[in-house]
DNA sequence: AAGACGGGGGA
DNA sequence: TCCCCAGTCTT
């Protein structure tokens, strides 16, 4: 059976991971496939911990605040995740017990079917399937699948080939399996075919085009997007904002990308410091941050903004705040601590 | 500087 | 079926 020559090569070859226990555990699945979705194992395992540590069980996640949700995800990114996480995190609560199959995770916000699927086979044992972008990889090339995978047709077909294979006897560890022979074996380049459990069996390989797969789909050029934040330090302070519930990051705080007369402020420029680099999705954003000095005036609330504190640079670690900011002040910090040279 | 990778929500 | 979401790693 080609479901058991993965089962035995996971067997030999899974990482140990913090979420992977003998006894499974829905809140530690859940938590890790939340963070795993856009980003490396490598990157998550320090924020898993931390969240541990801070949101030991879903009650303890739905009674704190938004905020300290946000700023326990700062720099994992995609904060949608995170609101989206602690809403459903309530919903649990309230209800007192985890959804106990695939079809009321999948009622909960932010988990689709790629995640429902995951943690109901990992946490509860059901026999349900997973597809994610790993799984796409494998499948189309063991199957010689063309096509793009997320049109309707193919993704069905994957959907149903992949459930065909997921045994009953251990489904969560089958589902981790596809996922870490993507992410080890069957990788985008340079798979390693020769180590792969599935190379006599596997289409594409005995076509001798493992590369075709999976069809790439059409990409769109990446746009470039210039903006400023303005610093303005008033006693060794400075400005912070808070963004509303609009757009792109909600909730989150950072230096306003706006004049300091645009939230009555009056200030002294002082200067500019070096351009910031920060790529996202398929924008390249070059931010040019202003140096203020505070001369008068309150902030007021405009534009996206709706809240505003004066923070010292080392407190910005305890507000929700992208990576962009702490960028920002690398540059910065680094000068305020330099000591002046020994005479 | 540019490319690769991805899952969920909402219009 | 599209568009949006505001990151990191590799080349």
């Amino acid at each position: 059976m080609i479901s058991n020559l993965l089962l035995r090569w996971y067997d030999k070859n899974r990482r140990a991971l913090p979420w992977r226990l003998q006894k499974p555990d829905p809140y530690k699945t859940w938590i890790s496939e939340m963070m795993l979705q856009q980003t490396q194992v490598e990157t998550v395992l320090p924020y898993f911990a931390r969240f541990m540590r801070e949101f030991p069980t879903v009650a303890d996640l739905a009674k704190a605040p938004e905020a300290e949700v946000l700023k326990n995800w700062s720099g994992l990114g995609y904060y949608a995740r995170a609101r989206n996480l602690h809403k459903a995190a309530k919903i649990v609560a309230k209800k007192g017990t985890f959804p106990s199959a695939m079809v009321e995770w999948l009622e909960l916000p932010g988990i689709g079917a790629y995640s429902a699927g995951a943690i109901a086979s990992i946490a509860l044992g059901e026999k349900v399937p997973v597809v994610d972008g790993n799984v796409i990889r494998v499948l189309t090339r063991l199957f010689a699948l063309q096509g793009d995978p997320k049109s309707k047709p193919l993704k069905e077909k994957l959907w149903r080939l992949a459930g065909e294979l997921v045994p009953a006897n251990r489904p969560g560890d089958f589902n981790q399996a596809l996922m870490e022979l993507g992410a080890l074996v069957c990788t985008p380049k340079d798979p390693k075919c020769g180590v792969c459990p599935w190379q006599k069996e596997c289409k594409a390989r005995l076509a001798g085009n493992v590369a075709l797969y999976p069809t790439p789909k059409e990409k769109t050029p990446s746009q470039k997007v210039l903006i400023m934040a303005s610093l303005i330090q008033k006693n060794g302070a400075y400005l912070l904002a808070r963004r509303g519930e609009k757009k792109h990051l909600q909730s989150m705080w950072e230096f306003p990308q706006m004049l300091p007369e645009a939230l009555q402020i009056k200030a002294k420029r002082e200067k500019s410091l070096p351009i910031v680099h920060h790529a996202i999705m398929n924008r390249r954003i070059q931010l040019t941050p202003h140096l203020y000095k505070y001369v008068s005036g309150k902030p007021k609330p405009n534009g996206c903004y709706v809240d505003y504190c004066w923070i010292s640079l080392r407190e910005l670690r305890n507000y929700p705040t992208s990576s962009m900011n702490h960028k920002i002040i690398k540059d910065i910090s680094s000068k305020e601590n330099r000591r002046p040279k020994a005479l």
